[in-house]
DNA sequence: TTTTTATTAAACAAAAATGTCAAATATATT
DNA sequence: AATATATTTGACATTTTTGTTTAATAAAAA
């Protein structure tokens, strides 16, 4: 393992990342990755010996960087519906540079156990629900589950973008209409999600 | 090719389904595909010549089985709520048995070019968005681009179900907690689409 | 400059997955 | 029952992917 830091190493993860994530390629092999890397595929194995390791640390900081997004917004000192429209943006964002995070953490919890994750859980969340129960109690949300608001917020954020192509197929839409579509998704989720009209 | 009908390809391509769509694993291999249906991985190439041309078939019978879905529910003799509820229900049925299928169908449009499914759109899509429209304008449906409602239904129908696992570990719940959370789903998608308090 | 150390690469080895073929088994037909 | 045909299998071959080793290159330290 080197001691020195010339970067390759970020770089091949970021490279691994961009297949995964951006452009969905779930199985990518070693030589795909070390190719957009630009490196060796000698390399991937100096610095991470298997593929397997690589994509457990891939994993493992998806899973720990979702974790903390997550809590970041939760936990930042703004009034309700400034964190909602926070976290909004936050993972708007996220999902329009990885739209394929998600999936891949999925299908690798499918694949190999969950043994690998069981640290990673997201303590804020609980606080934020408090929150979202005290809006519905004013009238500010819809009544239901707060776990289920935040299920319903994270379907209208992330779905559309993961099934993108397929949707653009069934519809017969370009890639310019499709993103004229969901162009303001921001404002139409927070039409949806809260009691107002005007937001 | 077979010309005497026992079923095996059928089986054989039931298997790959329960693998690729019911479990997730998206690139289950021939032989597990093979053990999962009790035969020889020589009877998948005798039937399917190679693993491409099966995973083609899975591919495109799946695109075809959406498609129709889509058209059925759509094209069904009803009135606009009768048809939405009929679309609910098909959709969840379907994601219960089958959550990866989505996935499934995005990932391979991502690796394979999109050559494939060029054939495949749906027709009856239109009239259904032009209902979506009337519905709008007499105020049975928040106002928005029709594309967007059907969009926004999707995501709250399938996305619960293909992250079911990943949201079981950020939020720390048992697989009967989650499986009491988005039981109701059926209700929760309504009241939230439609403009009433009782559906 | 030489010596050490970190990094990369090319060649090779091993493993895993896919694909082929000839023979065996089962099923139907006469 | 004998023959023909459909289906399945086991053994082998090929290809793809992964992993290792050894040597070359580059960078830093002495």
């Amino acid at each position: 393992m080197p001691q020195k830091n010339t970067g390759t190493e970020e770089l091949i993860k970021a490279s691994a990342k961009r297949l995964l994530f951006a452009e969905g390629k779930l199985h990518a092999t070693t030589q795909e990755i070390a190719d957009a890397a630009g490196v060796s595929r000698t390399s991937l194995h100096y610095y991470f010996r298997s593929r397997d390791l690589l994509i457990a640390e891939v994993f493992q900081e998806a899973m720990q960087a979702l974790s903390e997004r997550l809590n970041a917004c939760m936990e930042s000192d703004k009034p309700f519906k400034g964190k909602l429209e926070f976290l909004i943006d936050v993972f708007l964002r996220d999902m329009a540079s990885f739209p394929y995070q998600e999936t891949f953490l999925v299908t690798q919890m499918n694949t190999l156990g969950k043994e690998l994750v069981e640290t990673i859980h997201s303590g804020p969340v609980k606080n934020f629900l408090e929150e979202v129960k005290s809006e519905m109690d004013l009238g500010n949300l819809k009544p239901m589950d707060p776990y289920l608001f935040l299920i319903n917020l994270f379907s209208l954020l992330s779905y559309p973008l993961i099934m993108a192509p397929l949707y653009k197929q069934l519809f017969q839409l370009t890639d310019n209409a499709f993103s004229d579509l969901i162009g303001d998704r921001k404002k139409m989720i927070l039409e949806l999600l809260l009691n107002e009209t005007d937001v």
